[in-house]
DNA sequence: CGAATTTGACCACA
DNA sequence: TGTGGTCAAATTCG
């Protein structure tokens, strides 16, 4: 057991040493007025990670082998589930995803949330925001779509294997505006996330232990992951599809919480938070009164920089840099950029 | 060395 | 039969 230090000492050093070059950069950047704030801050952001990163290999190879993250769940509020919009429940139309388990047939896993999440991304550090959802998925698929120019990706959550997070998300490039992309998730996610370290916000209860076994999910916890959602949408997400394919169970917004996912946490407290929480109410309370509508609401934030929020229409958003975006993408969301042309000219 | 990605084959469904 | 989604072997990455 003991052969294994070589290589995770050579990526301690790999790491270390992306850092120091990171600095390098960012000490070019800042002679450089041409230079903007947002580079900068995103190499300092790059180089924070280098540390955690580095710092997190050195804790897990001495002690600390229980990860034991904090179930971050704050919900007192009670769900008050009348009668939904129509008829209790009469026929079940959701024809859209069946069971899928060709061997055991006795649960009928339906009604897969689904929602979708627009992100347009200009700046060149924008992606970490919206590509990365704080969430660790791992590419399963790609497949060119009839009709897009992009193919689209298929990712799960890494902890598939080792727990039973089901959770998946695709992420599709837009056909005409490469800088958007629709990320859409299915499924939640029950895995207890050993990563991203959450600050000791503030000591609240847990209402459940979250599933331990590999018991699937059971219809219960459901309010918490979709405020986490929510949260992470509000972050970095633009415009949020909330489809409500389950006839019930629908919860209301929880109190305001940051997940402070990856390395976007610097300051977050800047904007203001009264004024957060009323468009977020505002906006999702009503698509989440009634579950059999969906709703969209566009939202536009940088991880670090202006905020700006609106909802209702379309933001024209300003940007610059193109390579180094389609760059990151590569690394971030890996929609690989193939146009690939054979679905040029391809109609019927 | 293990984990993540790539990529064509495979499969279910309409 | 065609299309969207998944599997899994090969390959790259860290
Ligand atoms: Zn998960």
């Amino acid at each position: 057991m003991e052969n294994m230090g070589d290589w995770q000492q050579k990526t301690l050093v790999n790491e270390l040493t992306l850092g120091r070059e990171l600095a390098r950069q960012l000490q070019i950047h800042l002679n450089v007025p041409s230079s903007s704030r947002e580079t900068r801050e995103m190499l300092v952001q790059k180089i924070q990670a280098s540390y955690e990163k580095a710092l997190s290999m050195l804790n897990l190879s001495s002690s600390t082998t229980e990860p034991n993250p904090r179930g971050s769940v704050a919900i007192g509020l009670s769900e008050s589930r009348h009668s939904l919009s129509g008829s209790p429940r009469s026929e079940d139309s959701d024809r859209d995803f069946k069971d899928l388990d060709p061997k055991d047939g006795s649960r009928k896993r339906k009604g897969t949330p689904r929602w979708t999440q627009q992100v347009r991304v200009s700046p060149a550090m924008g992606l970490e925001g919206s590509l990365d959802d704080g969430f660790s998925w791992r590419k399963y698929g790609q497949k060119g779509i009839l009709g897009a120019k992009y193919p689209r990706g298929y990712y799960r959550c890494t902890h598939r294997i080792v727990q039973g997070c089901l959770a998946t998300k695709q992420v599709q490039r837009s056909d005409e505006d490469p800088t958007i992309f629709d990320i859409t998730y299915r499924g939640r996610h029950t895995c207890t996330q050993a990563s991203h370290m959450l600050p000791p916000s503030q000591p609240l209860e847990n209402q459940e232990p979250i599933n331990t076994g590999m018991e699937p999910q059971q219809p219960q916890q459901n309010l918490q992951q979709q405020s986490q959602d929510l949260l992470l949408n509000y972050r970095s997400g633009l415009k949020v599809i909330t489809e409500g394919l389950d006839s019930h169970q629908q919860s209301v917004i929880p109190p305001f919480h940051f997940p402070s996912a990856s390395n976007v946490k610097v300051e977050n407290q800047v904007f203001p938070l009264s004024m957060v929480e009323k468009s977020f109410m505002g906006n999702y309370s009503p698509s989440f009164l009634s579950p059999s509508t969906s709703g969209t609401h566009y939202f536009s934030a940088s991880s670090s920089g202006m905020y700006q929020y609106s909802f209702g229409g379309n933001q024209n958003f300003r940007t610059s840099g193109e390579s180094e975006l389609t760059d990151k993408i590569s690394a971030a969301a890996s929609t690989t950029d193939s146009p690939t042309v054979g679905l040029d000219h391809l109609a019927m």
